[in-house]
DNA sequence: CTTGACGTTGACGTAAACGTAAAGCATGAT
DNA sequence: ATCATGCTTTACGTTTACGTCAACGTCAAG
């Protein structure tokens, strides 16, 4: 079967949902990673009996985690970040330690940023000494 | 001792040297770590007798590997990227072809540069809603 | 000349992030 | 009914990036 599984004639007005091997494909990884990331508790689709279901949700979490990695955060830490989005924020407490946790993840962030932009800037100023190299040799 | 190694009377105009420990502890990472990256030829410190001496180019390459590792980079690769720094670029061809790494390296980090102003983007949104959600509750 | 302090080379250990079978269900198609 | 496909668990293997001894060299200071 190609395309979303609509289960037929049942839930039509429900979420839209995909099997593993769909959501590897998408991504571009193997079904034992996305298994491995569940192993791992980052994500937790549901199941249809024994198979995994996964909706929405479940593809928004695996997005951000392959985005975390491409940046380097380990999945434990990737894994506190995106819990951190769906962290009850009733009391005021909570959000109080949600914010702190906010400014932690934004540090780390900035670094980041400021890492990739000095590689660039770098990159850019030693493509510039090879076009002078070029230059002298024509 | 204290302080860069100056061998006393000898190399006063040569180049200032540092000792693993220097290097190590400026660095923030354990001597281990420094040998490893040695083991992989990231870097090749000179040897006065059987002790490593580094040079400014050492540390210069150090901080590339420690960027790199930052933005997610294996080692391996970290190694091909920082070696195009000094590859020779006598020829055409051989201009040419660090050129096409150039652009293929600026790909990489441009991903990069997505990734993290997505991600610094998005917890910014994510603080406003927090945000919002402790003046409700005032 | 012996003691530290620091440096060196193996060599094995380990944690993270999967890879790779192996072997068993489940279900639609023939 | 069986057969092929796709999904499941279990479990051991692999790669990367070091950690952690162990055992030895070396050199200035007491």
């Amino acid at each position: 079967m190609i395309g979303p599984m609509t289960s037929a004639a049942a839930t039509r007005t429900s979420e839209q949902t995909w099997t593993i091997a769909q959501v590897a494909e998408e991504f571009g990884v193997t079904h034992r990673t996305v298994r491995h990331y569940e192993d791992l508790g980052l994500i937790s689709p549901e199941r249809r009996g024994t198979q995994r279901v996964y909706r929405r949700r479940d593809r928004t979490r695996l997005g951000l985690i392959l985005r975390g990695k491409r940046l380097g955060f380990p999945l434990e830490e990737i894994r506190t970040i995106i819990d951190l989005f769906d962290a009850p924020r009733g009391r005021r407490t909570q959000l109080e330690y949600v914010l702190g946790q906010i400014d932690e993840r934004r540090a780390d962030l900035d670094q980041r940023l400021k890492d990739v932009q000095d590689a660039i800037a770098e990159l850019g100023e030693f493509e510039r000494r090879c076009r002078e190299d070029l230059d002298r040799l024509a």
